[in-house]
DNA sequence: CTCCTTGATGTAAACGTTTTCCAAACGATA
DNA sequence: TATCGTTTGGAAAACGTTTACATCAAGGAG
């Protein structure tokens, strides 16, 4: 004989009860309102039956729609990239316990995913959202700026000036203590193969690399400074390049996935990754740890940054102001296999 | 002079139409219901006015979530499964332009994954659910029949009888396949690393092997066939249990990622891997391109599942019998680099 | 004793939709 | 002209909450 499954009602616990709504609704949003014996009543009642209360009731009546957006940008053919994953499941933990969904949209190309956020914003589906993978000017954060819609971003956008809330890991310190790193072990020849200009981090990490080859009194071969799309591709492509008659004796790469490719094409001409040729990366993305050799590369704690963003989403939402909300966080190199003094 | 922005409500449509709400709604819902002319000039002020019906307004009154759920779990230390961001990402694609949203939820261990599962369908925060990576006997399929709450497997489950829909890929088809690929390439010494027997795959992808191994009249040595946990760390671990005295020369594993582990380990033992030792994984995640030397594999379309994922659940929402849901797809061999004729 | 404060509860009005009835208007048919 | 389906549109009742406001009893101060 199973209690009638049908979910119950705040109607019926009241009538179960012997109170009204308002004293159920009150007990579960405002316990002190409520004296202790009809409020240990209630609880015992709404337990029995199984009660939880309707979300789309108290998100109507609310305006709120208790839930928090992250769009991912999927390109078409390829794999998204690991680093999502990562965030969403850092923005998973921090919500669970506090009573908020997470909602999750993917947009195809470039252009469209703004229209992907007005989806979101606009149609009230979300109170709150996490904004990842800045760009320099990044249009996302001027339009939900606009809107006044709290949200709270993974990177910078330095070209804005107005304040936000962000958590930015200092891409600046990571590649200045990678570059020094490298110069220590006694590095003169160094490569670099950067981000596309419109990514915030970018520029970031360029200036890192820059400063401490700077501070060494080490000169910086223009021809030695590459874009790439931060794809394995890419990495493998530049590479190649790079690997004339010459070579540089380390190569800095500003994420994983281009190291990758670099490992790749160093293996391709024998020349051996930490030794001939020094490889540091930048995310340590899970796969670091299975390259050949081991990646040495730049710790980015996604995971850790995706609770902490939700606790400053959740804060905002709580009429904190964003400007207050500001974290830079300085991280880690972390040394693996690929790299090693110079040979020459 | 910009448009009152906070979001015109249907009474305002309403008004400013000279129509009552009731065919605001019509013309949006179910638009022959309401003359030419009149659908004329609501939609022309909706349009002016920017309106976008309330969803919360809307599930309330229809009862519905109008949202999907995925649940993913998330190992505590470690990184989740790429696979899952793929899936992910065809559930997207499939629900762009559908009116649902999805919700992503994660769990972080074995249990409480049920847990979770019960948070969502009984505070009625989506209409359906995906589930992924099934169990034999899978208590969160056997849950949600007993609900009766819409769903669609990602996998079966072979010990569950009652009806339900599902999209499997033939894990017996395809390391059957892959198994005589290596046959026909003359091994005869093949090792299986496979997954862990709860998962309802396991047996199946064993299955394959054993199968074309038999009709090939090749002997099945017991010591050869091991059980991984998935992760890279497994299966670099298990083969060098594997590289004795007298290795197999060819090592199938039932995941990319334990793949992975063993390329490592032969690397570390100078073995090379498509020449001393051949390797084949299962899945064709992204990094499997970019292994060395790139892995062969067998290929599953994670993200065409995710799209027919959708179609699949919509389906059901929308009244169709669970039970003639039901497809297996048949994978492909993929071969890269890491498999080759014995040497020995 | 009266008056005022406090604490505990109930009443009822939202929140923004969809949908069930009805009623009016309109042709067409007899 | 009277009758009758068929469009077309409006009025109003939900859907399940939260919350402003009112009520009422109890208790303390004067």
């Amino acid at each position: 004989m199973s209690t009638n499954r049908s979910s119950a009602d705040i109607r019926r616990v009241a009538a179960e009860a012997g109170v009204s709504i308002a004293t159920v609704s009150r007990v579960l949003n405002d316990p002190k309102r409520v004296s202790l014996k009809t409020r240990q009543r209630v609880l015992e009642v709404a337990e029995r039956l199984g009660y939880r209360p309707n979300p789309n009731g108290k998100r109507l009546r609310k305006g709120r729609a208790e839930t928090v957006g992250l769009v991912i940008p999927s390109p078409p053919g390829r794999f998204a990239d690991s680093f999502f994953l990562e965030l969403l499941t850092g923005l998973g933990e921090g919500l669970a316990g506090v009573g908020l969904d997470l909602l999750v949209a993917t947009c195809p190309p470039h252009e469209d995913e703004l229209a992907c956020y007005k989806r979101l914003v606009e149609g009230k589906r979300v109170d709150g959202l996490v904004v990842a993978r800045t760009r320099l000017y990044d249009t996302r954060i001027a339009y939900l700026l606009e809107q006044g819609v709290p949200f709270v971003a993974h990177g910078r956008s330095d070209q804005i000036k107005t304040p936000y809330a962000y958590l930015d890991v200092d891409g600046r310190q990571g590649f200045y203590r990678a570059t020094r790193h490298l110069l220590q072990l006694g590095h003169r020849e160094i490569a670099f193969i950067g981000a596309p200009n419109e990514f915030n981090f970018a520029q970031h990490r360029l200036e890192g690399f820059q400063l401490a080859l700077a501070e060494a009194g080490v000169a910086l071969r223009p021809e030695w400074i590459l874009e790439g799309d931060l794809s394995e591709e890419s990495g493998y492509r530049l590479a190649q390049l790079l690997l004339g008659e010459l070579p540089p004796t380390a190569i800095l790469c500003a994420n994983d996935l281009m190291a990758i490719g670099v490992l790749r094409a160093l293996r391709e001409r024998g020349l051996r990754p930490g030794r001939e040729v020094s490889v540091i990366g930048y995310d340590d993305i899970p796969q670091a740890q299975y390259t050949d050799p081991p990646l040495s590369t730049v710790h980015q704690p996604f995971r850790e940054a995706g609770r902490r963003l939700v606790e400053m989403l959740l804060d905002q939402l709580e009429g904190k102001d964003a400007g207050t909300l500001q974290e830079v966080w300085v991280p880690e190199l972390v040394l693996r296999g690929s790299d090693g003094p110079p040979t020459r």
